[in-house]
DNA sequence: TCGTCCACCATTGTATACGTCGTTTGTGCA
DNA sequence: TGCACAAACGACGTATACAATGGTGGACGA
């Protein structure tokens, strides 16, 4: 036996990573409005990947000087949701095939583990908080709003994540949600955004009864079933792309 | 079974974390040696938690701009290893003592995980390099230079997770690695540093074995025996102990 | 003599200006 | 006609200047 490593002893909850004070943000929030607002965009497909991020637009739109822009662009580079091209600016990360491969490793890795606590810790605020989530995500796609249900589905992720009450794993698996998205936007074929909904219903079945176990089985077998339905693989780059359409164009207008 | 999960089933290598291309440094080598070079000496603990980092001292000894010295401290910020306070400025992190028992308790999670992955995909150069690394280890304790013994022990962690292959998990684990040092710091007993560098060989020894359910159980134990050997309770609180401090007063003033 | 209040200073937050580099477009030559 | 080089423009990197805030020390009054 190489797994079942147990975790959630400590007695915080650790439900507040909204508002960390560990950022320097003295009107700050500010800032930490628009961060919200551009991971967001993100996040939703607002921006799709290759966008390119502008310092002086944002600046204009935020009503903000280049400088705070920065800053915020910086977190989210950390974050690996941008990326910083030396002179070149920034844009939306566009995630190599392996990078895919990483995230969803790495998801399976943290949220599977987090299960047992969350199983343990789970209140019925929490419970009955997961399943308006769930119904909102159920509207939205009944509703089309494709862009609400992937916010949704990822913050249904990151919610589960806190309820284990372990801050530091919560922010690993806020930021893996994050990038999935991102992933989702590359990779995912139309009309398939990911997560069954269904199978988030179940999750919430399974932590409420307790059994973190089974919780764990079925968060891999959900994770595994959304990489699965991907298209993972790599993409033509930027260039060869332009060429291929170029071609395509002398044939149609020959 | 609620754990075992595999992973390691990507191609790449990924040990190239040294140079990452996503962050804005065009001469930006000058700010990334200014990062490793504070991030070292807070492994080190040659900056212990709770020391100040006024921005004009750092720009004037690494001989930048301020702008710069913001740029890496709030990178600092974001991997937990300072705290930026609002209009205080930066100070090393003191971590509590629940932030603590979580970041060991990630480390349980991610490391032993990553094990399967390293026993698999480890090769003999990577075996000698960390054969050297531990060598090195125990010359450092030998010479009673326990500083360069933290960074090493640090350092085995962080190339053990590179070594898996999953540059993401890597960089959970380097970033943890690197706030266990903190937690060390703060909750560590003198003498002794942590890590058992004999644990270490015997890591080495499994891996090369191809042992990889062992070596994540080993791990597990050594993790748990560092956090064991740890006092964690919580210290000095600020604001807390000030209060206990002034009850105290009263009580023996009487 | 002690407490309180005010003013000054130290330090960070924000903005702007300038330098450097990449990109793009235009022109000239093969 | 196609390619290559160069110049101009635009965007980012860095530094500096100014504004705001909190802490500290001194002075005044009770």
């Amino acid at each position: 036996m190489s797994g079942s490593r147990q975790i959630g002893k400590t007695a915080r909850n650790g439900r507040d990573q909204a508002s960390d004070t560990r950022f320097g943000k003295t009107a700050g929030n500010r800032l930490d409005a628009i961060y919200r607002s551009i991971s967001e965009a993100i996040i939703q497909h607002r921006l799709r990947p290759g966008a390119r991020l502008r310092e002086d637009a944002l600046a204009e739109v935020f009503g903000v000087s280049r400088t705070g822009i920065r800053k915020v662009l910086q977190r989210l580079a950390l974050e690996q949701l941008i990326t910083l091209t030396p002179r070149r600016g920034a844009s939306v990360t566009r995630p190599s095939a392996d990078e895919a491969r990483e995230v969803f490793e790495a998801r399976l890795v943290v949220e599977c583990a987090l299960m047992e606590a969350a199983a343990t810790r789970i209140t019925e605020a929490d419970i009955s908080e997961l399943r308006d989530m769930v119904k909102r995500e159920h509207e939205a796609l009944r509703n089309r709003e494709q862009r609400i249900a992937i916010k949704l589905s990822a913050s249904f992720h990151a919610r589960l994540a806190d309820i284990s009450g372990n801050r530091t794993l919560a922010g690993f698996v806020n930021q893996l949600a994050s990038r999935s998205s991102l992933i989702l936007a590359v990779y995912g074929n139309a009309g398939n955004l990911g997560c069954e909904s269904h199978d988030h219903k179940n999750l919430i079945d399974l932590l409420a009864a307790g059994d973190g176990a089974k919780a764990g089985d079925f968060m891999a077998r959900h994770l595994k079933s959304i990489e699965a339905s991907l298209s993972i693989f790599e993409e033509p780059e930027e260039t060869p792309d332009l060429r291929e359409l170029f071609a395509v164009d002398a044939l149609s207008s020959n």
